[in-house]
Formats: C-alpha cells, structure tokens, sequence
DNA sequence: TGATAGTATGAACGAGTATTCAGGCGAACC
DNA sequence: GGTTCGCCTGAATACTCGTTCATACTATCA
C-alpha cells in the first residue's frame, strides 16, 4: 500500500527535523498524482518498451517495422502498445490493414529526450550493476 | 553493428519504410544502455519510492523522518532506500545512531523535476487511468 | 468468395518485486 | 554493564508483470 492514511509506525513525537517534515507533508503531491506519476515511469521501466518509444521519436512506424526495428515479436510490440495506447503515450493510425503508430506525449517525449541526453555525454552511467554497499 | 539477440519473427523482407528501420536499428543504444536506462526509470516507477526521492529534494533526511513525511513503515523505507542506495541514487551520511540520506545523482534529479514540473502546469496529466482501448 | 497479410487479443506460465514480520547490530544513554 | 533507540537485514508471502503460444479479427488481393 501507499497510503498516508496511516500514521508512521514510530518515531512520530521525536521527529528530528519536524519543520522539514511538514514542508515535505505539505509540499508532496496528492496519492493520485504520484500514482500517475509513477506510472508514466513505469511504462519506461521496460527495455522492450523503452525501444519502442526511442523508435518513434523520429516519426510514426506500422507495427511490423517497430518489431523489426526493435528486434522484438510482432505480439509481444502489440501488447506493448496496447499499454502505451491505453496511457495516451502513442497514437494509432490505421491505413489499411496497418497501423502506424507514433508519439503523443510531449511530457514522455521529453524525458525520453532527457535520458537518452544523458546517455550522450556520460557513457559512464555509473550504474552499481547490482552491487551491493556504498562505501 | 550492435544486433538484438533474436531476428525479427516476421515481415523481415517486406518492411514498409526499410530505410527508416534502418536508421532506427543504427540510431539506436546499446543493449546496455537501454537497459540501464530501463532501471532508472524502474527506481522511479514505484509510489513509495518516488515519494522518498521527492522529499529528498529539498535535501538530506533521516530515515525516521523520511517514514515520517511520506507515511510508510521505516522497515520499507530501508529497504527503498538500499536499492537506492545499490543504484547510486541516493548517498548516505551516519551520525551517531542516525542515518541521513540524500540525492546523490543528477540526473535522476532533473527526472523528478521535469516530473514535477509537468504535474504543475497541467493538473490533468490525462492519465487513461485504467481504462482500456480506445478502437 | 476464399486466401492471405497485418494486427490484436486472451490465457498460461515463469520471473521478478513490494510488503510484512521477526530479529539483529551498533551507538547513545542510564 | 544493561537498556533503549535508530536503522538494517533476511525470509516468506502475495502480487505484478513480461513473454509466449494459439487464436481471432479486419482489410486487401486473387
């Protein structure tokens, strides 16, 4: 659960720093825009699907190009945009028996943009491929 | 050439726009990269997590404050805050007995902006929350 | 009309993951 | 020293989710 419902389990009368907490409590969006939020990144939390979007940034594709492109199954690209169409992330276009999908988010198109920056200019994305510790 | 495991199922011959698959298949990152990428985003697709990283923002905190703030067990929070930590998220300063954790990567801190700065500006993130299909 | 190509869907299986509970460890305080 | 406090960890549970296989649907073509 991610409820607020709840009081903290402990430490509520020690807080240590009790004016940050209440900024925090105050400033911190509502259940229903992190659920969203979290969400959207979660629909960039597959590599699958991450492929397919990095694909359609360049302009609409039909779904047999998308599975060529990406090196995926055409059902496996299908239920993916199934997902994505479902968000209102893509669009479909439909031109005879295919289906030309594309981009319809400016929200994800920019944190796609913003990742893949990233990429650029650090290939070191100093990822702790699973190891444990810090230090 | 930076090839995907498995060749595409089908229509391999018969690509519609061949010339911009081909640019895709070019253009695209390393299985690597797409898949580190794939995990930032996964760090972030979780409401617990998210809610953490947020309150983050506005600098360090410790762990019973953190519970605290976002209304989750200190229990959970820990075990956030570890794969955070595994990832190079987050970084952590002990002081005595306490442990004060705060955002240790910039990029994931423009992530949660830009996320913010969207849910600001436009209060109807027009999520299809949950609904299917649109056909 | 029948056949085929392109896409969509449903079910089933397996893998990964969040949450909870119980306990453990080190630091401060008496 | 013993105890409390803050945080960490492991195991167990339940659940979500991606992938695959088989099948269905619709539009084109012969």
């Amino acid at each position: 659960m991610n409820e607020y419902s709840g009081e903290p389990a402990a430490c509520v009368d020690r807080l240590v720093d009790a004016d940050r907490v209440h900024a925090v409590r105050q400033q911190m969006p509502t259940d229903r825009a992190v659920d969203e939020t979290a969400d959207v990144f979660g629909l960039l939390a597959d590599p699958g699907r991450l492929r397919l979007l990095v694909a359609l940034l360049g302009g609409e594709l039909c779904v047999c190009d998308l599975a060529a492109a990406c090196g995926q199954s055409e059902s496996g690209v299908s239920h993916a945009l199934r997902l994505l169409r479902a968000h209102r992330v893509v669009q479909v276009r439909r031109q005879g028996r295919r289906a030309f999908y594309r981009l319809a988010d400016a929200h994800v198109r920019m944190l796609l943009d913003l990742a893949l920056a990233h990429l650029d200019h650090t290939s070191s994305l100093r990822l702790a491929t699973h190891r444990e510790q810090d230090r």
